[in-house]
DNA sequence: CTTCTTGTACTAATAACATAATACAATATT
DNA sequence: AATATTGTATTATGTTATTAGTACAAGAAG
């Protein structure tokens, strides 16, 4: 399957149920990857077409998604050859990183929240992300 | 605050972000609220308009909610009175409770690296947080 | 009884999403 | 050079989600 020559470990799944635009999780996926280190600049991306065949999806989607991590600068993409993860470097201080990283985490914990849960179980499901990631 | 009439501790928090539909958000965390106990037989949930004006989302949309969510037994709504949470048990598994908020963090992880964090940010931040809440 | 609060119903409009089909342009391979 | 592979673009269609606005019916409160 062409699919191989993307990068060992990484598999794209589309979840039917959550209501969540097929885009938008293929976006995610990516983001995911990039950020519990999957994935790294200049690693190449499925093709439109094979990641189509992949998740049983117009290529139209899958093209959907690639757009707009280009024009997020999150990949970068050539006709005919493919598409590969940026270097896109964040420029932030330190205090604005850290700043964001508050923001985001607070608003993060009191989303779980409302599905009831707490720092722990949050804590404790990142660590077995990471350990999944390991391996 | 009109909300204030709900059981204490419950708090609609939409992710605008997840592209989860909004009416898919309320229902999940009424049913995780019955799952940890927070909601019982014949806890009132706030009014459609109410929570409506608390998630500042259209009354129609909560309305969808509550209405589907009396379609599959989960609570009982009655004109002129208000919503109830039915006598219905909503048992999660372990499992699907992992996968709730698998969803979550996943949805917030891809948020994250976006802005550059990687998985190790997040954890170390939330150490800190535990920490501080500690105090 | 009157007024207020509550959920229900309905219509119309808009935006977003996904698909199918097709064709073209750029790069890579033979 | 010819062919294959890749991303890009476009049009049209159908479905879903959300909103706005309005009105009605049922229950609660005064």
């Amino acid at each position: 399957m062409t699919a191989e020559r993307y990068t060992e470990g990484l598999d794209f799944i589309l979840d039917l149920t959550s209501g969540v635009p097929y885009y938008r999780q293929v976006i995610k996926q990516v983001e995911m990857a990039i950020a519990d280190g999957r994935l790294r600049k200049g690693s190449k991306l499925p093709t439109v077409r094979s990641l189509a065949v992949h998740l049983q999806i117009n290529p139209n989607t899958v093209a959907r998604a690639y757009n707009e991590m280009e024009i997020r600068g999150i990949v970068n993409t050539q006709q005919g050859t493919g598409t590969f993860i940026s270097d896109k470097k964040i420029d932030l201080s330190l205090e604005e990183r850290a700043n964001i990283l508050d923001s985001l985490v607070r608003s993060f914990l009191a989303n779980a929240s409302a599905y009831g849960f707490v720092v722990e179980d949050i804590i404790g499901h990142l660590d077995t992300l990471k350990e999944d990631v390991k391996i």
